[in-house]
DNA sequence: CATTTTGGTTTATACTGTAAACCAAGAGGC
DNA sequence: GCCTCTTGGTTTACAGTATAAACCAAAATG
């Protein structure tokens, strides 16, 4: 069931992470969901995002406490590896919870034409 | 199965319709699925957006032919009466489909840390 | 006839996604 | 050594966009 106050759906839809929601970022925590960590080459290569674009999600990504960014040092070059936070996993998981819940709304059948005023 | 050709991920999620995407209208369409028709104040109740905004994703929907918008006179009154296309219909469900497709993809426990770098 | 309500539309603002420009540091080539 | 190319990023300028506030016309209401 849905829940029992309200409209469910507008409440739904304004909660939705729209840090999860953006398909830039949606893309990177895809990826980093199934696997322990990724470096900034193999995100770049596995999203298709451009490094500029990449890095400007990833550091909201971080900002938004989804992910982890560590930066160490390799010979002298920085090396940006990535994983998801305990509460990335949650909040994504939390994310398709909802949308799931949307996409089940829209299959009721209620049919007939909706309105508010007298026929 | 997911499809033959390189980076399913990425491609995926740059072909995510954003008409659709976009939360607001994401909820307009999801109560218009479900009905032959809705009028303006209905809508507005259902999707608990502003009428301002209702009216501005309105028309965008309208232009992206998802959905047509009738205006009739009821009593010298504008009724504004909208109503999913075929179109419509047929992109939300891509919609999901798609989306569906990237939730997957976060699922197969790939494990391990993914890089391009040697260890 | 003044005021409020209804059913909207226009438009100003603030945000934000994206790529282009930039930068530093190795890695060859000669 | 010194030039050029590649790698691994970050900064920032721009265009696009979501949203609500302001507005408007017409009908109802007192």
């Amino acid at each position: 069931m849905a829940e029992s106050d309200g409209d469910s759906l507008g409440n739904n839809i304004a909660d939705l992470n729209r840090v999860i929601h953006e398909p830039a970022r949606l893309a990177i925590l895809t990826v980093l969901a199934s696997c322990e960590g990724a470096d900034f080459t193999f995100l770049e290569a596995a999203t298709g995002l451009t490094k500029g674009n990449l890095s400007v999600q990833l550091t909201r990504l971080d900002e938004a406490g989804l992910v982890d960014i560590e930066k160490t040092m390799k010979k002298n070059r920085t090396l940006t590896t990535v994983r998801m936070t305990r509460e990335g996993h949650y909040q994504l998981g939390r994310y398709w919870r909802q949308m799931e819940d949307i996409r089940n709304a829209a299959v009721q059948p209620a049919k007939g034409r909706w309105t508010d005023r007298e026929a």
